[in-house]
DNA sequence: ACGGCGCGTCGAAGCGCTTCGACGACCGTC
DNA sequence: GACGGTCGTCGAAGCGCTTCGACGCGCCGT
């Protein structure tokens, strides 16, 4: 057993400490420290030396205090299930990167805290803002955040954006790319294996607008589309794949909006006597690292988690400062092609 | 665009104006909510329904400044190649979890700001406390972490853990326990396929003391143990594990403690000719929930993210409190028997 | 020579809360 | 019936910082 000695508080030196070491005011320290009013040269090194030498921290609570600004931001984070790990990995990690970068630091709230977490943190003035990861097209925290006396910043597109600001990929967009690629390469039966039927039925923005821009894209270029969910799990996959072959052997292009499905998929296909590209091309939605990692390497179309992250940031910064901010910013999707598509080949095409 | 109108100032209401419309002193308040002096239950109610009816929540930096407790606790998660991100971000959940149940919310900091990340919220006041993810056995944040004047709980076990708090599974007891249950059930040629490379040459802890068990329990066994790095993604490990069975056809056991590579070898074994678990038996160090989405299902010893988190958590408010707690806390590994292991086949035993 | 204007600095008033000592009221005790 | 103890409440003193108004000084224009 240790015991926790907390050494016999050597106590953090004050702004006061600083003051009189440097034998200065000590709101001559606090505007060396923030800028807001001119310093001599000389005062200044002095004040800084003297900061140095003391190793002296502000105090974040009384800075908060004082002037009403914690220098916190919150992320909410969902913890459900059907979720892209890494992604929301990636994302929390530009998240804090960017925050850094504008003096913030980030507070890590999960969403089974539900509105109510939201509005602690809020209110209590731990945060000044809020970034709000993974909404659904019906959100009960969207009207909340409308409300609440800090700005916020969304992750993701609810059905009504009016009054608020939402940061998100183009998934519409993205849906339509990826088909169009396939029907440009000459697929005419092209099938969308998409998230786990929990993550549609939840109303999850990202879901239903890919679908609907698989179907848009598939419509114009006359081609017959096949949505389905599709659960997690080597076995899932399989099933829900030979299923799907079963049912449309003429199938030639497949969209993948599951990462967790991608290696399933790529090792199924080979086992149900397709081979990719040659039989089957498959484009993915999922981050790069992914698509390069499997084999072979993947046509697809990179969720930006990072620059989604640093987006939203910037936006909530410029909320902070009381700017004026785009209700909608929707990032355009980059369709990379790589070696899981191919035109489809005569035998693929007249298969039975 | 939106004008960003934050609304003309409704100000929270403070607990002066919770005392004023109560009809008690701001003391009284404040010892309501707080609970440390006796308050009749006459004027807790009346203060307690003030509280609800004006909306109040009391002000995060204004407490901190006056108890000196910030009430919250800093995550330094790591954000390197060569993470199990979902054991980290299970990991993060429970610790978010839990912290909340204490009353703490948590503050994310990125081990990329290193040591100097640390010395800012602790120095600062921000958190009270700090938990520390993914400890090198020498890991550069030690010696701060022990001069700190905050406590502090390591995920992980450093090389020296005098002065410390850690907490991990026991991975050296969990690679033992692998390579028993193969030796068990008869295996006589056993491979770990472990971290990548680059996991091992930072010196992380769990891929060594995991390393480190699995050959102990080999040489016990009279067992040849085999042990080799394994990079990310589908093709590496379809190379490794080639080159594997290349150089021991008498392969019959396999512990794998890469997620990552767990579906790819269970895709690749089959395209070698080895029949899980008929010809290769195989154990992996990996999530539950992994293990039994895999198929076959896997027999494995799976990481208690949830529980280090939670123990984690309750380490660091025991050391909040001022209370005395072991240096070491290792959570026994559950070797969980599924469809992947089975004794040796005459065949595969006789294999050349 | 004088008023006016910046510039650089200071002092003091909070920010909203916790906590300590004090103080009546009321109880039981010898 | 005077005394010590609890119990419940209050008032005030900070916690460490920001910010506002004030002030002295040197410099400009006239």
């Amino acid at each position: 057993m240790t015991v926790p000695r907390r050494r016999p508080a050597p106590d953090q030196p004050t702004i006061a400490d600083v003051a009189r070491h440097a034998g200065v005011a000590v709101s001559t320290v606090s505007y060396v420290l923030s800028g807001k009013r001119a310093i001599s040269e000389v005062t200044r090194n002095r004040v800084l030396a003297s900061i140095r030498l003391l190793g002296y921290h502000p105090n974040a609570g009384a800075r908060a205090l004082a002037s009403r600004r914690a220098n916190v931001i919150a992320l909410v984070l969902p913890l459900r299930a059907g979720m892209q790990v890494p992604v929301v990995m990636q994302f929390a990690m530009a998240v804090v990167t960017t925050a850094r970068r504008f003096d913030h630091d980030v507070l890590l709230v999960t969403s089974d805290e539900g509105p109510a977490g939201l509005r602690r943190v809020a209110a209590s003035a731990l945060v000044d803002g809020v970034l709000v990861m993974d909404v659904e097209l019906d959100d009960p925290r969207v009207p909340l955040l409308r409300e609440l006396t800090r700005p916020s910043v969304l992750i993701g597109l609810p059905a009504d954006a009016t009054g608020l600001t939402c940061v998100d990929l183009d998934f519409h967009r993205a849906g339509r790319a990826c088909v169009e690629h396939l029907a440009e390469l000459g697929h005419r039966r092209i099938a969308l294996l998409g998230a786990p039927a929990a993550v549609y039925d939840r109303g999850t923005g990202f879901a239903h607008r890919t679908r609907a821009g698989v179907v848009e894209a598939a419509t114009w270029h006359n081609v017959e589309p096949v949505t389905l969910p599709c659960e997690e799990g080597a076995a899932a996959v399989r099933r829900t794949l030979a299923d799907l072959l079963d049912r449309h052997p003429d199938l030639s292009g497949l969209v993948v909006q599951n990462e967790a499905a991608v290696d399933p998929v790529l090792a199924t296909l080979p086992a149900l006597g397709r081979r990719v590209p040659q039989d089957v091309s498959v484009v993915a939605v999922c981050p790069d690292q992914f698509a390069e990692q499997a084999s072979p390497m993947l046509t697809s179309v990179p969720v930006p988690a990072e620059e989604i992250g640093t987006q939203a940031v910037s936006l909530l910064m410029r909320k902070l400062r009381d700017e004026s901010v785009p209700e909608v910013t929707l990032l355009e999707p980059r369709l990379t092609v790589r070696d899981s598509t191919a035109a489809p080949t005569r035998a693929a095409g007249s298969r039975r």
